[in-house]
DNA sequence: CAATTCTTGTTAGATTTGTAACATACTTAA
DNA sequence: TTAAGTATGTTACAAATCTAACAAGAATTG
């Protein structure tokens, strides 16, 4: 299984994959063929097959791929047989409600805390997630390992946040505020913009068709 | 200005131009080369140039582009000239972190109800915007117009509840549930999928380059 | 057990997407 | 007013991505 060169058109495409295969599996499907997932999927059997064999030939002749083991492979190349320790920078709306949501535990993705400069926040918890005072947060990520920090504060302190963290060892970074974080490129940052989603739809509205 | 056969490519990168104009325009920048604007987002002046005469022409040949028109331009391009009526389905974490999320506004996206299942958030509000019985949805989208409903209902309900908004004349969709939601052709449907984001992340940690 | 059907992994071709290069036109400064 | 410098819009080229086709291997059927 080598891991050189994978596009990043396939790595998007590979969670979409493990979704339907968890759904399917939850039927009771046992196995299926590219052309059967491509048809559920709207895609091209082509590009399944292709995708899946960057990481390793995963199929049978004559058979197709066992759901459950193909679930299983792609999980492992996604990283999902790891646990993640998760700190959540900014407990307002946006954190808060990551720090609500159970499913990511099951993927192994684990919020250990989150980090506030509200008074009014600092000491609450959500589902047993303590907010700290962001003064804390220095010492907190010295003496806890931290795997991904969560940044979910406004636009004009993410930068700067986010450089202290990486200072302080930080590796990797789910980045919610609209601006771009401009780290070292070692650094892995994903980026959810709501505001450029929302504008892409908008688009596709306004010139309808 | 023709609209014809614009690559997804190009419409994913223009909210992402939209930001970085407005950032200049706060900054007070007049006017800007592709040359410049290339190197403060980190891609190519081609690129930059080539998307932009997917619209037009709306630079000038010794000047650049003059930052405030340009990005007034480009949220045209983006349907940002129209407002929106927007109805949450949902009142959960997400569902009230959008609405507690003022800056949509400012764009043009009014949320205007929320509706939930939930007798302990129904009557409720978040910045003045109630929550309402799941029961009344039909009757609102018929005596309201709505533009785009955001899903952040479970899995297992999202498919449903799309349909039949589509079946009251609902025509896009800003969804957040972990699930495709099969509507027909000439229906928006943009995708919030935090897990496969966070998927993404996890990937590129896990195959640390 | 042989023949047929099925479905993969892979190669080759087509399409899309991105980059570089350049002629043209505008700006600026003397 | 003219010459030098800029920077666009566009064309041509390169690279990435997707799709189709097919040979080879496995499963299934009679």
């Amino acid at each position: 299984m080598q891991e050189k060169g994978i596009s990043l058109a396939v790595i998007k495409r590979l969670p979409r994959y493990y979704r339907y295969l968890g759904d399917l599996m939850e039927n009771d499907v046992v196995r299926i063929s590219s052309k059967e997932l491509s048809e559920l999927m709207n895609v091209t059997a082509s590009q399944i097959r292709q995708d899946l064999n960057n990481f390793g030939g995963f199929g049978q002749q004559g058979y197709g791929y066992n759901v459950a083991s193909l679930y299983q492979e792609i999980g492992k190349i996604l990283g999902l047989d790891s646990k993640y320790n998760i700190i959540v920078i900014g407990a307002g709306n946006i954190g808060q409600a990551l720090a609500n949501y159970k499913d990511f535990e099951r993927r192994g993705f684990y919020i250990r805390a989150m980090f506030d400069v509200n008074p009014e926040l600092i000491g609450k918890t959500f589902r047993n997630i303590e907010v700290y005072s962001m003064n804390t947060l220095h010492q907190y990520v010295k003496e806890n390992p931290v795997d991904i920090a969560v940044i979910t504060v406004p636009k004009d302190k993410a930068c700067q946040i986010a450089g202290e963290l990486v200072e302080y060892g930080v590796k990797a970074f789910w980045n919610f505020a609209p601006t771009d974080l401009h780290l070292p490129e070692d650094v892995k940052v994903k980026n959810v913009h709501l505001a450029e989603s929302l504008m892409q739809l908008s688009y596709n509205i306004s010139r309808g068709q």
